[in-house]
DNA sequence: ATCATGATTGTTTCG
DNA sequence: CGAAACAATCATGAT
């Protein structure tokens, strides 16, 4: 079994849908933005990779509660993702039920 | 309904 | 400008 190939990047959004509703940010994404500032703050002079590490370690090192202000936001954020996929799904179905409407098309 | 996978998200530094 | 480690998430598809 072949390990399956290392996609290097996510992929091109190798998606079949038309309007890919993407999805929220990760709590990770929250506490790397005010973090990152931080790592850099007590790691002054590392790299790339280091500070990511770092980073992780730390996430990991907290706790749900530490985590509770980056995932507040996650949540906040999927609303605004559920929005996406509401107007991405939602959209369709309008246009079915709006019979004979177009939105726009390139 | 439940499992599994894929797709997505943001950060860092450096040439 | 993009690349990879770092972690999470969660929505959809498949069964």
């Amino acid at each position: 079994m072949p390990k399956e190939a290392k996609p290097k990047k996510e992929k091109v959004t190798k998606k079949k849908d038309p309007h890919a509703p993407k999805k929220a940010l990760s709590p990770y994404m929250f506490f790397t933005q005010e973090w990152r500032e931080k790592i850099k703050d007590e790691n002054p002079g590392i790299g790339f990779g280091e500070v990511a590490k770092r980073l992780g370690a730390k996430w990991k090192s907290m706790t749900d509660e530490e985590k509770e202000p980056y995932v507040q936001k996650h949540q906040a954020d999927k609303k605004r993702a559920d929005d996406e996929k509401e107007a991405y799904e939602g959209k369709s179905k309008a246009a079915a039920a709006a019979s004979g409407d177009d939105e726009d098309d390139d």
